[in-house]
RNA sequence: GGCCCGUUCGUCUAGGGGUUAGGACGCCAGAUUUUCAUUCUGGUAGCAGGGGUUCGAAUCCCCUACGGGCUACCA
């Protein structure tokens, strides 16, 4: 067993934007390697030509910056183990599957996509299904049935081929996984002979993950359970290439689920159901479609992923709050769950709000600031600060804010009708009027005095006090939303309380 | 279809032979707040089904059902 220093490493593909699965595969990596004294590595596997799109690389790591899950090693970051891009390193493979070729491990195979697709089709036809593998290989265009000689000649003649592993014939493949435990795969059941090696230069996954991961030092494979059935001919690649002994253990999570219905989370999910998947907004270069990201949507980076930890791991107490660094102190695999876990976005808030409820209001304000600006509002720092501490305990995000508070910040510009219908009486012009006059009389313009002013001319009246602090509520913000209404008074100060008072009847009258 | 993995409140989960099956989100109710929201207190709700093993099963075994993943010259 392999007991040098752990290393792990994430290793998306950079086919579009991280989804947030990715994000926490990324973060269970990330701490595993804290909390071992290991490393965390990026690897970008761009085996795929074909599917490659503009940004992704990028909006991967700078959503994991964004997270905080920031690798030791990776493309643009550098690491003796380079390089970390896997299209950059591709003159590496084709000597692994020679050698593979050599040792009998795997073959060389001539038949076309589109001939193999025949076979599927006409397989389907009977209701079967075709696989590359014993059995049906021996039949094939392939080194295993043509004379070395002719091998050759197609090869220099330039004919496209492919290496394929060579599936050994029934035998049980039993290899830990260190959420599941014991993982046992028969190789004629379930195996066929998968391509190490395309006809494009490029090696697939299976050939380029286990080369690299042997390369880099890699001591635990963290991916998701998609990968499950792929973990056996992984492990025979390893035997296959001498590696065995050290040969990374493997650690399956389980992949988050859609909130309702039936499947694993998508894309479609967040538009059809108005949360995001995504880390960071993302634009499709080719369609320019743009899906919602956590970070617009308002999420801190802490919440997402305190909410993401808890998504398939516990930490087996009933503490729920964490940072990065208390989860680097404490994960472990054992403590993964192994059945998939349907995504709660009510439950994504409530951690959003939480952390919003911790944040210092001066921050608060910081953060505030750039939307009232955006706005073409200005105002200073103090009084932006004194808005969010009055507001904070009703908001669970920035983009809350807003609109819990525009009304300090502009004269209501209209007034929320199911309000004026049910509070705006006949008299209370009148009596707001009367409000008005004695709000001059107030000595100090304060919240508490206001009241005690406000409070006594009532009592004097015997007015009701709902009769009058509705409508006023109606004047002074335009609806009944707010925090406490002699506040309101305070911030807005007298001019500006009482010329809304006469707007509002004017307008209302 | 085949192979593999899984299944505790609606959701995330604790619990791994003897528990009143615990917590959290949501929801509901009450209290406070002369609005709304917050906050607090309480409540609702679960071991997929059937067989074993055992004095005793949510817990161990088998079967069934259901869910999920994989089944590409994609990762």
């Amino acid at each position: 067993m392999n007991t040098s220093k752990v290393r792990v490493r994430f290793a998306p593909s950079p086919t579009g934007p991280l989804h947030m699965g990715g994000v926490r595969t990324a973060l269970f990596n990330y701490l595993f390697a804290k909390k071992n004294d290991g490393d965390f590595i990026l690897r970008i596997e761009d085996t795929d030509q074909t599917r490659f799109v503009p940004g992704a690389e990028e909006y991967i790591i700078e959503s994991l910056k964004w997270c905080g899950l920031g690798p030791a090693e990776g493309p643009g970051i550098g690491g003796e183990f380079g390089p970390y891009r896997q299209s950059e390193r591709k003159a590496l493979y084709k000597g692994y599957a020679d050698q593979l070729v050599k040792s009998g491990w795997a073959y060389i195979a001539f038949d076309t996509p589109g001939e193999i697709d025949a076979l599927r089709k006409e397989a389907e036809a009977k209701k079967e299904t075709f696989s590359y593998a014993i059995g049906t290989r021996e039949a094939l265009n392939n080194s295993l049935n043509l004379p070395e000689k002719e091998v050759l000649k197609k090869i220099e003649a330039g004919e496209n081929y492919v290496i394929r592993f060579k599936m050994p014939e029934d035998v049980d493949v039993t290899e830990e996984d260190l959420i599941r435990g014991q993982v046992t795969f028969n190789t004629t059941k379930s195996l066929d002979d998968k391509v190490l090696f395309k006809s494009d230069g490029m090696p697939t996954y299976h050939l380029a993950n286990v080369v690299d991961d042997h390369l880099m030092k890699i001591t635990h494979v963290i991916r998701g359970e998609e990968w499950l059935p792929s973990m056996p001919l992984h492990v025979l690649l390893y035997k296959a290439l001498g590696w065995e002994g050290t040969m990374p253990r493997f650690a399956h999570l389980p992949l988050i689920l859609k909130p309702v219905g039936k499947g694993k989370l998508s894309k479609r999910d967040g538009d059809k159901m108005g949360f995001p998947v995504f880390p960071l907004e993302w634009k499709d270069p080719k369609t320019g479609d743009v899906s919602q990201g956590y970070r617009e949507a308002g999420y801190f980076p802490e919440a997402f992923i305190n909410m993401l930890a808890l998504l398939g791991w516990n930490p087996g107490t009933e503490q729920e709050f964490f940072s990065l660094d208390g989860l680097s102190k404490i994960f472990s695999l054992d403590r993964v769950v192994k059945s998939g876990s349907r995504f709660d976005p009510e439950k994504a808030k409530w951690f959003n709000k939480h952390y919003f409820q911790q944040k210092a209001e001066t921050e608060l304000a910081r953060l505030f600031k750039p939307v009232l600006n955006g706005k073409g509002i200005s105002a200073s720092d103090d009084k932006i600060t004194r808005v969010v501490a009055e507001l904070k305990e009703r908001c669970e995000f920035v983009t809350d804010l807003w609109g819990q508070s525009h009304f300090f910040f502009t004269a209501p510009g209209s007034y929320d009708e199911k309000t004026v219908k049910k509070r705006w009486k006949e008299d209370t012009p009148e009596k707001l009027l009367a409000i008005a006059d004695i709000f001059e009389t107030v000595g100090d313009w304060k919240a508490d005095q206001i009241k005690e002013t406000f409070s006594a001319f009532m009592n004097e009246k015997g007015w009701g006090f709902g009769v009058v602090m509705n409508p006023l509520r109606l004047c002074l913000v335009g609806g009944n939303i707010g925090p406490d209404l002699f506040v309101i008074c305070e911030l807005l100060g007298r001019e500006e309380t009482i010329s809304r008072i006469k707007t509002a009847i004017s307008t209302l009258k």
